[in-house]
DNA sequence: CAGCAGATTGACT
DNA sequence: GTCAATCTGCTGC
């Protein structure tokens, strides 16, 4: 499992591209699923226009991204899709990284009973709110320290830095000048990694 | 308090 | 390609 002091540190987006290639675990009532990063997104906090906690903002939603690193921030987008990020740097200074896709590796027949598919497709973990339903995360595990029922290990997957491409930020357009910052990041090639439309 | 847009997805034309 | 699903939070009456 990665040691506290990997979300502790202060460069969220150094954190983004560190989290590609270690693994997301679930393990909720024996259910044990399992899939590695492959595409994630850095959200800078108060400075971001792109962050839900941009400006200072707090609400009861948000009131976790304010924790010290290493707890999960899952909120509910369009009402509908359960979006897990990973909560980074100190308390009150409320970074996270946006889980945007994994590569399923552990519990697939779990994970397609929970989506309602017969088979494994790319689709299956291809996009935050995708994955979330595949390893079961709600927004009820908001708060939760990533070491009992979700938790990341490095397993020793390394990903070469040339395979690592950087773009915009799905989604964001409303953020203006920050929609064009490079905050997102991918495997290169990896069938897994969402089709999301940047910009 | 109504209206609207959003860190999305899947069903349907 | 278009659109509905439906919760949170911001804006404006």
């Amino acid at each position: 499992m990665l040691p506290e002091d990997f979300y502790t540190r202060k460069h969220v987006v150094q954190i983004a591209k560190d989290l590609l290639g270690k693994v997301l675990v679930t393990n909720f009532e024996g259910e044990r699923t399992a899939g590695m990063i492959v595409e994630t997104e850095a959200y800078a906090g108060v400075v971001d226009k792109a962050s839900h906690a941009y400006g200072g903002r707090r609400t009861a939603r948000t009131e976790t991204m304010y924790s010290r690193g290493g707890v999960a921030y899952v909120y509910l987008c369009y009402g509908i899709h359960h979006l897990f990020n990973v909560v980074t740097n100190a308390e009150d200074i409320p970074h996270a990284v946006l889980i945007r896709a994994v590569e399923p590796l552990e519990g697939v027949d779990i994970m397609l009973a929970r989506r309602g598919k017969p088979k494994l497709t790319p689709q299956l973990t291809a996009g935050p709110g995708a994955l979330s339903r595949a390893l079961g995360i709600t927004t009820g595990y908001t708060g939760l320290s990533l070491n009992t029922h979700i938790f990341i290990e490095d397993r020793g997957i390394k990903i070469p830095p040339r395979d690592i491409i950087a773009g915009t930020r799905v989604g964001v357009a409303y953020a203006q000048e920050d929609a064009y910052l490079p905050y997102r990041f991918w495997v290169k090639g990896n069938p897994y990694v969402s089709r999301g439309k940047g910009l």
